[in-house]
DNA sequence: GGCTTTGTGTACCCTTTGGTAAAAAACCAC
DNA sequence: GTGGTTTTTTACCAAAGGGTACACAAAGCC
């Protein structure tokens, strides 16, 4: 099931699991961000020495990556599943209200790691500042294409502009991200996301 | 003018404009964050040594926050000159249409530095990343002030929450900030300013 | 038991980091 | 010119950055 790496059978048994691990380090680039997170910051927080870092993840920036596709693969990921809601108002619903408790949980940082992790960045964060950037515009994407298909089955008024929706609804989750970097409550946030859907075409 | 120093009238003249070397230092710091900048970045922008920067501003926390400080102070800033807009309508008016404007403008890095130049990052930026904190925090709070002068004014229905309001503003203008870095257009962020004001009460 | 294979720990590499000491240079007043 | 004052230049500092060599430890295989 990890993505990370398959068990060998021979040779000496790592002393940590690796998911564990990854973890822990999406935690650190999560609250300090890619420029702002040390290779010592993040030994210290998944309890291994560097060469079993290196050995397991490649370097700092792959481990960020693997730390990404962690994230989005977790549990309590709501991007996903909220897409897959009967209709479009629905998908914008659970995908707002989501977001207002996600983004404010207190078992992890404030806000959302893809839009946080690498905004503004040095030279050699240039390739995860790039990947977290195709991140949330193929998120964009996908919410344009429900939106499309919503229009299609008649659920969404035929005038009613995919892209502009898409691009609304995206605006309104990114900020979000940033309101509970700042402190909101998700109670907040919740009322943001009512208002959200007031501008939001209804059949 | 120049809130950084009064020039001497004694000894050796400065060889450079200290506020064309804020500017420099502000896009530098826009474009790569806080802890994304090093010295050499800066220098090399403002064209100036080491000992120079040291002597007219500090250290880099502190020119950061000059730079932050030139940044609000800037003429094509938005955010204060729509607040004196005379309804509160055309508050939120004027500000999403400025925000589309100037953080898609190519004059300068996409997006706005009190965002993203301190989003996430190292212990070491605590200090600047709190500063930048309490900028967007005291923007709402401006906000949520104007709007409810305009209840207090009967320019707004009395049973607007001006709280909710001003949260749902600075949620879609934060969001814009993101939309720009990710390579939206003004275009785009325009038809965001007007589906948001859909969701506004009008008198 | 030895052999091979893999992971761990320590100690190290070079580069870059933020920041400064000290001397030379450019101005003013006299 | 001389003295006082400030800025520039060059050279440097200690610490931290990302990354690795190497010896040793722990497992399976035979």
């Amino acid at each position: 099931m990890s993505a990370v790496s398959c068990t060998p059978t021979m040779g000496r048994p790592r002393a940590f699991d690796v998911d564990t691990a990854l973890e822990k380090a999406l935690e650190v680039f999560w609250r300090n961000g890619y420029d702002g997170t040390s290779l010592s910051d993040l030994t210290e927080a998944m309890g291994i020495n560097k060469p079993s870092l290196y050995a397991a993840f490649g370097n700092k920036e792959q481990l960020f990556l693997k730390a990404i596709e962690f994230y989005e693969n977790r549990a309590c990921s709501f991007f996903l599943p909220a897409l897959e809601k009967p209709t479009a108002y629905e998908v914008a619903e659970h995908m707002l209200y989501g977001a207002a408790m996600n983004m404010t949980d207190s078992d992890h940082p404030q806000g959302c790691i893809v839009v946080q992790g690498a905004l503004s960045c040095s030279e050699a964060a240039a390739t995860v500042k790039e990947a977290l950037k195709n991140r949330r515009v193929e998120g964009g994407e996908k919410l344009c294409e429900r939106f499309k298909r919503a229009i299609a089955e008649g659920d969404l008024p035929a005038d009613v502009d995919a892209e502009v929706l898409a691009c609304y609804l995206g605006t309104v989750l990114q900020g979000m991200a940033i309101q509970a970097t700042n402190g909101a409550t998700s109670e907040q946030l919740r009322q943001v996301a009512q208002m959200t859907l007031q501008a939001f075409p209804r059949r």
